[in-house]
DNA sequence: AAACGTACCGTCCGTTTCGGACTATTGTCA
DNA sequence: TGACAATAGTCCGAAACGGACGGTACGTTT
């Protein structure tokens, strides 16, 4: 992810890769930000991206991939295999346990309506830009079609 | 999650967990299964859970829930807040950093398809049993339409 | 020009989780 | 009886988590 960023954005702090993450990859895979300072050091120590630091005031590090670094992200971005995906939801655990559905079923909701607008808005951008990339597109839509399934099921709970 | 499957199964050495977990929880939350002999572990030190030691042979530790991990599960369960869920699929972050849509979807496609026939079994087995209890079928209902969505975008992104 | 609020930016550290290697016991079928 | 699968548990280094904490830059307001 961060050689990723790194790639698609040139070269970046750790605070501009949190940004990015915040309104795009973070919306289904959350990290704290302390990661987003903690890897791309690791990242530096294996030669997949160079380093330079601000001597004075913020001292900022701001991070460049690498040629190597471009080269394992593309070798990472060609290997179709991926691990088995999660649909980490506590709300779920609580139901599957027996928890009363409608208090859950109820924020749920609110929270997949919520998050669904988000996502048409961004969409809506993206569609109209001219140098539209695929990539987010497609994902956008995947977060879209996800939160129309989920409040439509959380709706027919709801009704029970 | 313990104590749910505890209070659901009854006493149950961590092997037992580990069963439990895996044919249902561990579909969308998994975790290694080094933790499940870990966390009894803990709640036995906060007074949750007890726990028995076989003496000889496999020297089984087996774990039963208190008086105090009911009250702490009922609690758990009763509140109606949980974290944001999230749809951990590396597959989308290779997508949405460019990878080829065509090879991961393949792969996806196979793995949902799978995925769903084995829930769409164990919702035949679980609703016709008498005792059927109210959670599990709820909770893998969430799971069948989640891979029918996912199955659906994968093939939609195919076809273009 | 001082005070304030708010982004901006980074480090640090204790706790938990991950992921799998490793070992041993018991049951089963050839 | 020998081999293999399933059962059962321990251990440990590496990574992720989750915030607390501290500092800088900059535009408004007073």
């Amino acid at each position: 992810m961060v050689l990723g960023f790194l790639r698609a954005a040139g070269p970046s702090t750790p605070y501009d890769l949190k940004q990015m993450h915040a309104v795009s990859v973070g919306h289904f895979w959350s990290l704290p930000h302390s990661q987003l300072y903690a890897e791309p050091e690791r990242l530096a120590k294996a030669g997949l991206v160079g380093e330079e630091r601000e001597e004075a005031g913020r001292r900022r590090r701001r991070f460049t991939i690498t040629a190597a670094g471009e080269a394992a992200l593309d070798a990472w971005l060609a290997d179709a295999d991926a691990p088995s995906p999660e649909l980490r939801d506590v709300a779920l655990i609580k139901l599957f346990f027996g928890a009363d559905p409608h208090a859950i079923a109820e924020r749920r909701l609110a929270y997949h309506e919520q998050l669904l607008q988000t996502y048409e808005g961004l969409h809506a951008d993206l569609s109209q830009a001219k140098d539209a990339p695929r990539g987010p597109i497609s994902t956008l839509e995947a977060g879209i079609r996800h939160e129309r399934g989920m409040l439509a099921y959380w709706r027919e709970l709801l009704q029970r």
